[in-house]
DNA sequence: TAAGTGTATTAAGTGATTTAATACAATTAT
DNA sequence: ATAATTGTATTAAATCACTTAATACACTTA
């Protein structure tokens, strides 16, 4: 479920909360269900413990997750997250959009560019 | 010239890279002159001469300086790296638009948000 | 000749990350 | 009840990248 990157120069706790954050939001981690707990893994990673730990307390942090004790993590999912994931790629885009231009990309090759990767997104789910 | 952020969660070497990566590239700094010598950066920044040379170096190995031993680092701009940064540019256009499509952002609002911002862009230099 | 340049080397310090070994409380399964 | 599994906390050590420090050497310029 989780890859880890070992030439990746950021921490591994960090991968692990991009990553869970990513399936949390697209949906492939359905709310309320159980996250793997934090031996399991663990040992599924070869990491220690306490490197899971790390993660999903940010996780928990950021409102991903939320936790029972001798229970287990749970998926939080709310829709205010997608929402927040939203706004930091627009907030993203802009930004893109000022450097583009100043590096002499004019709108028009944005725009087209922009409305090439709109539709080869649509492609990909033609099943 | 530069400032270090030192809440930055990067290394110091990377961030004086970036910043004079911006500066070449944007023509802040001419082709062919001279840089600020290692010694004397390392005293305005107060930082060690060694972690300067490890930017200048990396620097060099980008093809964005050139150096003469016993003279100095010099600027060695070369539009090529221009294109170069453009098409990274493009590409991260590229792949932010598969993830904007992924969280719910039409074709239509991105396009209208590019837009925006190019707009906002040449505002600024109505001098 | 002296001062300023880049470069190289060796050593040490620093701090975040990760591992390791336990322990404890709460829940679930047997 | 008892054992197994869960999250959590603590303390210690190891590791690694980054940074500093102190020199030294070769080359260029004033």
């Amino acid at each position: 479920m989780i890859i880890l990157d070992y030439r990746d120069t950021r921490p591994l706790y960090e991968q692990i909360v991009d990553k869970f954050q990513t399936l949390i939001l697209k949906g492939v981690l359905e709310p309320n269900s159980r996250m793997p707990s934090v031996r399991s893994l663990a040992v599924e990673l070869s990491i220690n413990p306490n490197t899971i730990q790390r993660a999903y307390s940010e996780l928990e942090r950021m409102g991903f997750l939320y936790t029972v004790k001798g229970r287990g993590n749970f998926v939080a999912y709310d829709e205010s997250l997608r929402k927040v994931r939203r706004e930091e790629i627009l907030a993203k885009l802009d930004a893109l959009a000022q450097e583009a231009r100043e590096f002499g990309v004019s709108r028009e090759e944005a725009t087209q560019r922009l409305a090439a990767a709109y539709a080869a997104g649509e492609e990909e789910r033609h099943d």
